[in-house]
DNA sequence: GTCTTGACGTTTA
DNA sequence: CTAAACGCCAAGA
């Protein structure tokens, strides 16, 4: 049936990206790369992103603890207030300076790892 | 209908 | 090493 709407595929997409965000456990935070790739869409990281913007229509969707490649904030801006991401993320223990997250390598929470790939 | 922008990441020059 | 282009897909203008 190829009536099949992008719009309805999409949206199981960004379902299982709110999924996979919800079991970021606390003190962690993981990239939008990661849950791309985990999703089988490695090069559409821009989708994830996507996916946040929309996920504030969600409640249980931590998007504080989604992070860039390299650990910076850069959707914080898109929250109500930006300090209340890296605000959040101290709160968990994950230190956050100059809108980046220290030892990122370290609280990186790969859901292809942890979940058991 | 086309064109631009976007919470990114990888690859190539 | 740094800088730029490409890919990916969707939404807004």
């Amino acid at each position: 049936m190829k009536t099949i709407r992008l719009s309805e595929q999409n949206a199981d997409f960004f379902d299982r990206v709110y999924e996979v965000v919800r079991l970021i456990p606390p003190g962690r935070v993981t990239s939008y790369g990661a849950i791309a790739s985990y999703l089988g869409a490695k090069r559409s990281s821009r989708m994830v992103g996507w996916a946040m913007n929309a996920a504030h229509q969600h409640r249980d969707v931590p998007a504080h603890r989604v992070v860039n490649r390299v650990g910076l904030l850069t959707g914080k801006m898109h929250f109500a207030d930006p300090e209340a991401m890296e605000q959040r993320l101290a709160e968990e223990g994950i230190e956050v300076k100059e809108d980046q997250v220290v030892d990122f390598k370290t609280v990186f929470w790969d859901p292809a790892i942890e979940l058991g790939f």
